[in-house]
DNA sequence: ACTATTTCTTGATGTAGTTCATTGGAAGGA
DNA sequence: TCCTTCCAATGAACTACATCAAGAAATAGT
């Protein structure tokens, strides 16, 4: 696929997950249409790098980001994939409007739809009906971060294993295995050694 | 202290914590006085029980509460505590108005300041700021737990405890070793052998 | 089509954290 | 005040997961 064919993707997606959670007018349909950027990342580029403030919303149309942190050791922990039709934006960086601590970048070619935090803080300020949109959206994403927490402090890791490929069955067979080993926090090894012993019975 | 004084009392850091988020008016400071109802909570009597539906969105005024998840082995795991200024509700229970997974129940003697379901609905309608307000509340709240998630996929068990320590200070002395330790996803026995060997160096 | 790079597997060994059982101490209720 | 219940400490055996190392298989770049 060429860069020209990715880029003619329109804004349908978007439009109809806002109109999903909460109706749209035309008004507010065009001022979406204006202010959401697409563009298109190439696998392993960076959409925000560690130590720079985040400026972009990011809804994802097609192919699938990352967001991570790299510790001391140079381990890297992913907090969050966004494939098709979920968001990315590391918000402590974004409303805080310091720098990140965190990396997202693209784990295949990836087509999004951007707002830069001028226009959504315009946005919000013109179209209140957006401080409940997106107080709907974040809500929603704080009960599946809220899930994957106690997932984490009370379950195996062969537990969390299986209730990954059930949650995100569209992605255990389209990432590498060391990229779900570091999502599940841990080692690409083991889960090797899991999915090995899964297969026996 | 007459009951409008108590009121009064229990209510100013509820304004006091809407006003440091965005500034409000005399009316919008009315609503809240009267939408917001001050409630005691004795020690280990529940705010919420698995099974029914979250119908309060709590501000904690003093005292402490906790939300748990008990596992099918009968393990208990606390997704969260809520000292002074915090809030505590089940969001995916509350906001999609079903069966809860999880509880809620008080570790202290608390008070708290509490809006229903429907009163919060018709404050959301009625005062569209409160849209806003609750959009900062909940990206504060998402900013915490991920910062959370993030210490329990990359993080020791030691390196978790110390970090608690630092973040809840005024917890850490405050509640019994077994709640520590449920909240950081270890046994008491191992949490006891840690602190044995912290205090060694 | 070939080479470089990334990804997956498997073995051997080490360690962080669990489980179960027991004891003593502290705290709260009639 | 006694009595019950909850809480912390510690030993011994066990298991889930990590680390290091090495080779095989798949993928991507030219």
């Amino acid at each position: 696929m060429n860069k020209d064919e990715l880029l003619q993707s329109n804004l349908e997606p978007l439009i109809s997950y806002f109109n999903h959670l909460i109706p749209l007018n035309k008004s507010e349909k065009e001022i979406v249409t204006e202010l959401f950027k697409p563009r298109l990342y190439r696998k392993k580029q960076y959409i925000l790098q560690e130590g720079d403030v985040c400026d972009k919303f990011s809804f994802v149309v097609r192919g699938c980001l990352r967001m991570y942190k790299v510790d001391d050791k140079g381990n890297t922990h992913i907090i969050q994939f966004a494939s098709e039709n979920w968001w990315m934006v590391d918000i402590a960086s974004f409303h805080g409007r310091k720098a990140s601590e965190l990396s997202i970048d693209a784990l295949e070619d990836t087509m999004v739809l951007q707002i830069n935090y001028e226009d959504l803080i315009s946005l919000y300020i013109n179209y209140p009906k957006f401080d409940k949109i997106f107080r709907v959206l974040i809500e929603n994403s704080f009960v599946s971060l809220q899930k994957r927490l106690l997932q984490n402090i009370s379950s195996t890791a062969e537990e969390r294993y299986l209730s990954f490929t059930e949650t995100y069955s569209h992605l255990s067979n389209r990432l590498p295995q060391t990229q779900i080993a570091s999502f599940l926090g841990i080692t690409p090894e083991f889960l090797s050694r899991m999915r090995a012993r899964l297969l026996k019975s």
